[in-house]
DNA sequence: ATGAAAGCGCTAACAT
DNA sequence: ATGTTAGCGCTTTCAT
């Protein structure tokens, strides 16, 4: 049943050449006459030829692979940026290996080590919520692999990255709270390990403060930013003796959770309380309200941080390695305008 | 910079050993002192050695990976299918390699082609809406490498599958609405070449028969089931001389789209018209009114699929290739429960 | 324009 | 328990 695969000495005993002679016909070599060419062409057809890239890669030292690792692929936005990757890749012959690390620090890295066995020409990676120890990425870097880090970052590694400016964007969507009035504003905050919730965090804190509002940390609620912590923190909130007026969450799916238990206990967004989420996931459009949120690009960030490996990979890693940094945009729907009174 | 990698000859060298024992010590092999392997182990940790998988995979002519084909891996349903494959293909030591289709059939053989030439050693697959001719499926079949079918499904191949039993979901879904008082319910019909929009309208058809409403074929809307077909249809529904009581989509995606355009329109949603979906993606549950759905058990899909495969393997192919069907259970939220009057 | 030969890093049958 | 040897399929330098 399962045939002996044709190899290019199967296509060379044939025609009566060699195998390098096959190779090159195959790989369109420029001192191949045509006519051989056309022969291999078709004789691989007919023998229902398959290259073999595992071997090819180990004679060459490069596979064409990239890894991506990212911690949930549902995630719109990741999947999102996965598009980016392959849209810009795919054009230079490269494909893309996927792996998630369900946010679990033991999971990334043996998605590391299998890709680095795997030895794929680049890693592009979102590092885990978990991850606070980078020890691994080195690992990375001193096989000279070329990484990059896209949307979350860390200082320590000078490597290449793509983000988007998480404090202007937090920064936005909290002085938007503020123009429509609001003064308690709860912020849903999430690990602190992680780069783009301390830079929510401190635009959220910074509009505050350029609106002489007092940063209350009583406000601020660390949070691991899922659906049902979402629905924790607003069954928390709603026992307060004094409701705040406004929720600014570092994700759309803890915005979201709060917003369900608002409505099951009657409590009116936006009047009551504005709500206001981060990443423009899909969802955030069909609710109602529609769910203000920051939008980052996600796509483009892909394709930037495609770019940034395939240019490390033209200079051969010489040059240092550039961050990339995206303006990122407030979605305002109804969850956040307040009626004027 | 990019320091010679070392392979197990260095380590080898370094002991006075050879390769060979350095190899058997590595993979735990029985004859090999337990000293020996405890200093080979340290040595390799000691010159950073890496496995190379890639010429293990030459040598053995397996390469412990699984490719997986998903039309978009932003669907909710799809990447829970591929938590369950990556559940269950993990504990046999296999790693997956992702690639999108974006229902295009060209995208869907370029990823079969580089699945094949990295030599994966089997391809579960979810085929493009666009595929309606098998032949590059065939390829793989005559390869001998195992291809596992899961939720969309063609009868010509004679391939091991797991699918639910749409026919009877979506006759769940439409009886539902019967009994809810429905009588004039639209139906959003994907492409008739994808196995599953057929057996959906068959339930649906078969449904109304057994209630002995007559099938209107004016009542059935081709539509390719995205987001803004959904918004197209409604558009166009709202301007019927009559409406109709309710609709039942083929997808989510199409359900929400009507949805949205109905709600702008002041058409009160379940009581003038129920909506109901199909794949319970997880927006289903946060928009207002919550979209009654039918859930396709995608995590149980993914194990199941990834358990056929792993069958395949061990009896090399022999017998018969098994198909799994599902169950579905429709899940009733506000969107199609009308008030009784 | 084509051939000969070596080797990428690993494993396994066959020694001893 | 360890060494020897050959080879997986491909590419590429060096010949001719």
């Amino acid at each position: 049943m399962s045939k002996k695969r044709t190899t290019i000495h199967d296509i060379a005993s044939k025609l009566n050449i060699t195998a390098s002679t096959v190779s090159r016909a195959l790989n369109d070599h420029p001192k191949i006459s045509t006519s051989t060419k056309k022969l291999v062409i078709k004789t691989a057809k007919e023998l229902n030829y398959q290259p073999n890239s595992l071997a090819a890669a180990l004679r060459n030292g490069r596979t064409n692979i990239v890894g991506v690792i990212v911690p949930q692929a549902d995630r719109n936005f990741f999947s999102s940026v996965i598009r980016g990757i392959e849209d810009v890749v795919n054009k230079s012959g490269y494909n893309v290996m996927i792996c998630q690390s369900n946010d679990s620090l033991e999971k990334e890295k043996s998605n590391i080590t299998a890709l680095l066995e795997a030895q794929v020409d680049g890693i592009l990676v979102s590092y885990a919520k978990e991850t606070t120890d980078f020890s691994h990425y080195h690992e990375i870097i001193n096989k000279g692999v070329p990484l990059i880090l896209f949307d979350r970052q860390d200082e320590s590694l000078d490597v290449g990255a793509v983000v988007i400016d998480d404090y202007l964007g937090a920064y936005k969507a909290t002085e938007h709270l503020i123009q429509q009035g609001c003064e308690r504003i709860v912020h849903f905050c999430g690990p602190e390990n992680v780069s783009i919730y301390r830079e929510r965090r401190r635009g959220y804190e910074e509009a505050l403060r350029r609106a002489n509002i007092d940063v209350d940390n009583n406000l601020i609620i660390k949070s691991n930013l899922k659906l049902e912590d979402g629905h924790q923190h607003a069954l928390d909130i709603i026992k307060w003796k004094e409701l705040p007026d406004a929720i600014f969450s570092a994700s759309d799916y803890s915005a979201m959770g709060a917003m369900e238990i608002l409505k099951e206990n009657d409590i009116v967004v936006p009047d009551q309380i504005a709500v206001v989420g981060f990443s423009n996931e899909s969802f955030t459009s069909f609710v109602d309200p529609g769910l203000t949120t920051v939008d980052q690009h996600s796509k483009k960030m892909g394709q930037h941080a495609a770019q940034l490996f395939l240019n490390q990979v033209k200079k051969g890693g010489s040059s240092s390695p550039t961050k990339t940094v995206l303006t990122p945009e407030l979605i305002i729907r109804g969850s956040s305008l307040k009626r004027k009174n």
